[in-house]
Formats: C-alpha cells, sequence, structure tokens
DNA sequence: AAAATTGTACCCTGTTTAGGGGAGAGTAAT
DNA sequence: ATTACTCTCCCCTAAACAGGGTACAATTTT
C-alpha cells in the first residue's frame, strides 16, 4: 500500500454551514489534512477546483441544493479518477446508497452516528485503499449479497448447484476446485455430470444459456 | 432499534489459543458480553450448542482445521437464523470475502488490523443492525457494486462485435469461423484482440459478465 | 508521407476443457 | 439387503483455448 504523503488536500462540500466549519476547523487541526477546498455546493466546488490543486479526497454531502452529490458523482470520478469520495448523509436510505456505491463512492458515512474522530478514521481508510461505511450502511450493501442464488431444481444437489455458480462466476475448474476445497478432479467430474443434466455440452453454451436468462 | 438486554451471549470459535484466550479474557471483560461458548473448532461448537443456551452473535475464525468457517456459515444460519455472525481471518481474499457476505455473514474483520475496543465495537455495531467491514474488506465488497462500468461498443470494430456475438451466442472458435467464413486462426486472433479490449482472459469471463449485463 | 488501425492468416507452446472410464464411502429408499 | 443416489477421487485421450509472436494489404488518421 502506497502511503500518502501528509498533509492530504482535503475537499469538503457540505451545505449546512453549522457541520461544514465543524469539519473544516477540526479537520484542520489534524496534522493528517489540509482542507484545500471548503465550499457548500458543487457549483462552488467546480470553480474552486480550476483555481487550485486537484484534492486526493473528498467528503461529500449527499444532498445538496442545485447540483446533489449522488448526481455529481460520476462527473467526479471522470474528471478525478484518482480521487476517492466519501459520501455524508442524515438518513442510510437503501436505494440511494445503492446508487452510491455503484457510482463508485469508496465511503458512506452517517451524519448522526458518526463521531469527528471516526470522520478522520474514515478518511484515513480510504487513503490507505480501505472503504469507510458506517455500521448500518455496510448491512444494507450487504443485503445485496443474499438475493444471489438461484430457483428451481431439485434436479441439481446442493453441491452441484455450488459448482454451478462458481462457473456462472466465471471461474476455471481449478479456482472452482480451490472455492470449494475440492480436487480439481471432483470438480470436472461435476462438470460432466452438470453438461449432462443441463444437457450443454461447452462452458460456452451453459454460460450463453445462463446470459439468456435460462437455468 | 429494539436494543439487546446486556449481556448478551456471545461464542468465538478460534483456533489460536493465543488469539482465542485474548478475545476472551478482554471480552468477558465488557459488561456486555457474556463468551459462553469459546472453543477451537465446529465440530466442538456443535457440541457445545446441544447443551447450553444459543449466543446472539458468533464471532468465527475463517480457517479453521476440519469444518472451516465459511463451510459452517450456511449450516450455522439455518440453525441459528437470529445469530449474528462476525468472521475474523488474516487475509482480505476477495473471493471468500464475496462467498462469505453471500451466505449472510454480518461482519468480516482483519485480525491483524483490529484492535480490541474494534473488535468490541465490531461486535456491538452487529446487535443494534449494523455490519461491520474492516475498511479493506469493504473495498473488496464494493467492487461488487461496480460492475456497471461497461464498456463502449464503439471501441470494437464491426468485425471484433461479429465475432463477439457469435462467442456471446455460445460457438466454439470453430464454429465462430464457419460462420463468418474465416480462418480458424483469424478467430484465435480477434478473440485475442477481444480479451485484450474487454480485459478478461478467459472464454468463462467473458460469458460471465455477459450474463451479468455488462458489454 | 508516415503512423496507426483493421482485417486476414500463420506459427509456436502450454494450459484447460470435453468426454470417456473406474471406484470407494456414505446415505436414503425399497 | 439390495438398489439408488450423492460425494469424492483417480486415470486416460483428444480437442479447444490462452497467449505470445510474425506478416502483409487496405484503410484511416495524423
Amino acid at each position: 500500500m502506497t502511503f500518502p504523503t501528509f498533509p492530504v488536500a482535503l475537499a469538503i462540500v457540505e451545505d449546512d454551514a453549522r457541520v461544514r466549519e465543524l469539519l473544516r476547523t477540526y479537520l484542520s487541526r489534524q496534522p493528517e489534512f489540509s482542507c484545500t477546498i471548503v465550499v457548500g455546493s458543487m457549483e462552488e466546488f467546480w470553480e474552486e477546483l480550476a483555481l487550485g490543486l486537484p484534492p486526493r479526497v473528498i467528503l461529500l454531502d449527499v444532498s445538496l441544493p442545485g447540483q446533489s452529490g449522488i448526481q455529481a458523482l460520476p462527473m467526479l470520478k471522470k474528471r478525478l479518477p484518482e480521487a476517492d469520495v466519501v459520501l455524508q448523509t442524515m438518513h442510510d436510505d437503501a436505494d440511494r446508497i445503492y446508487q452510491a456505491l455503484r457510482a463508485g463512492a469508496t465511503g458512506y458515512v452517517i451524519k448522526n452516528a458518526t463521531s469527528l474522530p471516526q470522520y478522520k478514521q474514515a478518511l484515513l481508510d480510504v487513503l490507505q485503499g480501505g472503504a469507510a461505511l458506517s455500521p448500518s450502511v455496510a448491512r444494507k450493501a450487504l443485503q445485496h449479497f443474499q438475493p444471489a442464488p438461484s430457483q428451481q431444481p431439485a434436479l441439481l444437489s446442493a453441491r452441484e448447484q455450488q459448482v454451478l455458480q462458481a462457473l456462472l462466476d466465471g471461474l476455471s475448474e481449478k479456482q472452482v476446485a480451490a472455492r470449494l476445497t475440492l480436487s480439481p478432479d471432483t470438480v470436472h467430474t461435476y462438470v460432466k455430470r452438470l453438461y449432462d443434466k443441463l444437457r450443454v455440452n461447452s462452458r460456452a453454451e451453459l454460460l450463453s444459456r445462463a446470459a439468456k436468462g435460462d437455468l
């Protein structure tokens, strides 16, 4: 992990003046950060950005007057691909969280549930290549991993379905073996059985049918 | 949020005796927790479980002798649907993380990067309905939200797109050659170029991404 | 005019898949 | 108690694929 040289250029975009100043004063006092841009809207942010050096991390409010933080995210990632964006908001709305994470946010914290030292820790975490999620946000995010597994057929045994899922994830037989802690030969046996049951005769056919919504 | 009544019944499954005792002594000292089960393997866990009251939270090592923590997860969720499971491990392997989160873990912490107070905090977080992810784990998890940024078909020439389409239809290179009236070698050349442009390195990966709606 | 891209085709080596066989241990059902 | 099924592992051969290179003519871009 390449560790950043301190202080790190930090931008704060937050429309609530009280919160904004609180963050600025606290974070400015930390030797790790230098608040190079502190503004109340994205419009102001774009202006300031043109003037000085680009920030390494951006602490961004989700709901802003004018262009919202979420709307701005794609543009931000395009204009500043190197920057990490940590979103902050009052609510832990599942849909907004989902949007934000897809748009490439590397952090998402809930205002009321986050102390100033935790803000600092969150920023340090992303600088070290991690991601910072408030517990309630993380829980919502994890739900998107759940609905994964499929539906039907008692046709396939539990183990067979696990192998199938791994194949659909694009793994090679060797990788499947590693994931399921099996011998590559055993995986091969399963693959053959799957081809038999699913009436295909190549990985490509299997995946192609999966892509078309079969199975 | 319904707050639990303290102390909360906690199970610790960890094969390294030093770590296990460290966690037990520290967490037992906290008024919030009562370590009702402290064992070194899943086999022992199942035995102890039959005797006493079921734990509310389980701190579970990923790699255990015998039945691993990951393997045990589905069984645990079935046997103790009410319990939260926090996994701990040394490594932040992306595939393992993915598996664990899909299997319903509500926490995933990295041993070396987590202090005892942070362990406590992680457990409290899940008790309050949140999820606890170490920063590096969260980062890996977030990558699964990314699949969005697909390629622009513009990058692919007309001929390349025809080959791609044929591949997505599940054809072999030889079959593609037949469809497009090309030499198998030429098709091979195209496939290599496609892999290059689409950043994959196997047919399975390509088809897998197609199945997920990329490209 | 030089450079880059595209379409086409061939060579090479190594790895992975496909499809065939057998085989033992365990569980469930008849 | 035989049958049937599942899970696990092993052997084999031949085909397909992955990745690396070279080559040249026709465009298109610069």
